[in-house]
RNA sequence: GCGCCCGUAGCUCAGCUGGAUAGAGCAUCCGCCUUCUAAGCGGAUGGUCGCAGGUUCAAGUCCUGCCGGGCGCGCCA
């Protein structure tokens, strides 16, 4: 596929209509222009940013110091020859020159009032969505378990953050291609078969046998190790597996259905978006190994070394220039995970075709992932123009600093952590809402629960480690999923109360109090926000969003009366419209965060 | 030894292509419910951004060197 729309588009970039380009993009390129105008060389960038600070106005250009410096000017001077060619009018009320030469932009209200206007009518919030030309094939690499086991909180952060893109790409109206590659092969399954064939001579069905993945591993583990005769036959079920013996791989197929059909519980308990159309394997790229390995040798890539077949890559070489090294197939013959990832990594450039190929894996494969970048580049299994990405993220700490586990310093099962967030939150819920009825309790409980869990991780900067702590992101006090969720919930109370039908309003939208002032900019910044996160793969940056979107309700909430008698219905009115906003830019932006909302709680 | 990541308030964390007086939440203290859900809001206290140099009109952000912590480095995944 050579297709023009895939020269150079690397990174994700939208363009949308004027009406709906995002404020930042707005007031860059029209810096830009009048910075042109004014004779300034165009490497010169505008610089167009948010103000921090409430007393700067809404957007800043930080353009002119560097203009000046490069044509040798004044700064001040120099800003005030761009402000003479910034053609902002309808846009902004009011421009000044601030410090040694900040153009600081004061947006006009009218004009907020109706992008906001323009938003809310829009099931899509004003929110462009890639054109044919523009959108991307996206393969998105995450959750991937092993299916020897039950699934632990090792794979939550993969499973959470890499769902979060996958939607975020998909409602940016990329071609998103999910690739759950589960463990799924190699020299485990031989014991686990075994196993597996004795525990179903005893009148018990797979299903049975493998309701405690841990369990039955364990028992397979011990089976092996003390019973000579059953190590021995385990050995030859691998052999038997690899070649492909149809009694061996009936075994496989039902263990793995079996395995299969946990994850599929987790994924539907987290609200991942995962199916079983998404699970592409180790075991899928098996017959495609051998031809790999074969590759690349013929390409002189790998080459022998102590008997087995290793790919030396100068790229990564230490100060010494010794080369590192990338073992593809281990003396004896049998292929390692470098293989089958770069076998992966082939069909996922070639047959599926991917512009952009992202992975959410673990920090510690950081190395590794390097590895298969580079030699997949080498051997020509992806075009230049592709994207491989690695987006790594930390390990989950406990309260203690340490990596996460039991109380006896065992592995924490998902399916165990899962259940005890919504138990916990079904007592908080209890607490607070004593008149809740049980069922409408108990799912509250439940997306509570479990938006709380994927916020906190969702919510912090990925590459870095994280402590898992129930009571902060049960807290329902800060950063947390909870206080999203109450924020929108306040919103459905007043539409109750109101008795009309959010969405259904017309009149004008005003901006005029400085809570509504603030709310607005923030609300209409939507885009941005996700162009970055679509960008960096970075969640926590949305989390970021509607943590002050909900804030800035908050204060709105409480400074801004709605429903009480003295309000005129003109404001009233603009007001209801600005509220039903904030919940469409809080339940859009969890809905990419894989969190749900509810009209009580 | 080499490589990658990290070090910001007592704690948990933000800080976007370098930009103006480094921000939240928790904790501590002080206010606000007969009035739209107080699971809330307003305010106060609290930081020589690990240390030392350097680049720049401008450094938490970029470069170098240290100190401290985590992780990884040929036949597991």
């Amino acid at each position: 596929m050579t297709g023009a729309h895939r020269a150079g588009t690397i990174r994700v970039h939208l363009k949308a209509t004027p009406s709906l380009m995002n404020i930042r993009e707005l007031l860059n390129d029209k810096v830009q222009q009048a910075m042109l105008a004014a004779g300034i060389p165009a490497e010169c960038k505008a610089l167009v940013a948010p103000s921090k600070k409430a007393g700067f106005g809404d957007y800043q250009a930080n353009g002119a110091m560097g203009a000046a410096k490069a044509t040798k000017s004044n700064p001040r001077e120099l800003a005030g020859k761009i402000l003479e060619h910034l053609a902002l009018d309808g846009i902004a009320a009011k421009l000044d020159i601030a410090g040694p030469g900040f153009i600081n932009i004061h947006l006009d209200p009218a004009w907020l009032a109706e992008q906001l206007s323009t938003a809310e009518k829009d099931p899509r919030l004003a929110i462009a969505q890639a054109s044919d030309a523009e959108a991307q094939t996206v393969v998105i690499d995450y959750s991937g378990p092993n299916l020897a086991k039950e699934m632990h909180v090792g794979h939550l952060r993969s499973t959470i953050i890499g769902d979060a893109l996958a939607r975020l790409l998909e409602f940016q109206g990329h071609n998103v291609i999910r690739q759950n590659h589960v463990g799924d092969w190699g020299t485990q399954f031989g014991m686990l078969i075994a196993e597996l064939e004795e525990q179903l001579g005893k009148e018990r069905d797979a299903e049975m046998a493998l309701q405690d993945l841990e369990v039955f591993y364990q028992q397979a583990k011990k089976h092996f190790d003390q019973d000579e005769a059953f190590a021995h036959k385990a050995r030859d079920y691998v052999v038997r597996l690899q070649s492909g013996d149809p009694e061996i791989l009936k075994l496989w197929e039902e263990f793995r259905t079996v395995s299969l059909q946990h994850s599929k519980e987790i994924y539907q308990k987290l609200n991942v978006t995962l199916t079983d159309n998404d699970v592409c394997g180790e075991s899928y790229y098996n017959d495609d190994l051998s031809v790999l390995v074969k590759e690349l040798q013929d390409q002189g890539l790998a080459v022998e070394d102590q008997g087995a077949q290793v790919v030396f890559l100068e790229e990564l070489a230490d100060k010494d220039a010794n080369p590192s090294p990338v073992i593809i197939q281990k003396q004896g013959g049998g292929y390692l995970y470098a293989t089958t990832d770069l076998a992966a990594l082939r069909y996922r450039a070639g047959q599926l075709d991917a512009d952009r190929i992202m992975y959410f894996i673990d920090a510690r494969q950081s190395l590794h992932m390097q590895q298969v970048f580079i030699t997949a580049r080498k051997a020509g299994f992806v075009h230049p123009e592709v994207s491989l990405e690695h987006h790594a993220f930390g390990t989950m700490m406990g309260k203690d600093g340490k990596p996460f586990k039991t109380r006896t310093g065992g592995t924490v099962k998902l399916a165990q952590l899962l259940e005890e967030a919504v138990e916990r939150a079904a007592q908080v819920v209890l607490a607070k809402s004593p008149e809740l009825d049980p069922e409408a309790a108990a799912e509250i409980a439940r997306k509570v629960g479990i938006g709380a869990v994927k916020y906190a991780d969702l919510s912090k900067t990925r590459t870095n480690d994280y402590v898992f702590d129930w009571d902060k992101m049960l807290s329902f006090d800060g950063n947390t999923a909870p206080y999203l969720q109450y924020a929108y919930t306040r919103i459905q109370s007043i539409f109750r109360k109101a008795d009309v039908e959010p969405g259904s309003l017309s009149g004008d939208i005003s901006v005029a109090a400085e809570q509504e002032r603030a709310l607005a900019i923030r609300l209409l910044q939507l885009s941005e926000a996700l162009e970055q996160v679509g960008r960096e793969a970075q969640p926590h940056l949305l989390c970021t969003y509607l943590y002050d979107i909900a804030s800035l309700y908050m204060a709105f909430y409480e400074h801004c009366p709605i429903l009480k008698s003295d309000v005129p219905e003109a404001l009233r009115t603009s007001r209801l419209r600005l509220c039903h906003l904030v919940a469409q830019t809080l339940a859009t932006g969890l809905e990419l965060l894989g969190i749900e909302v509810m009209d009580r709680m």
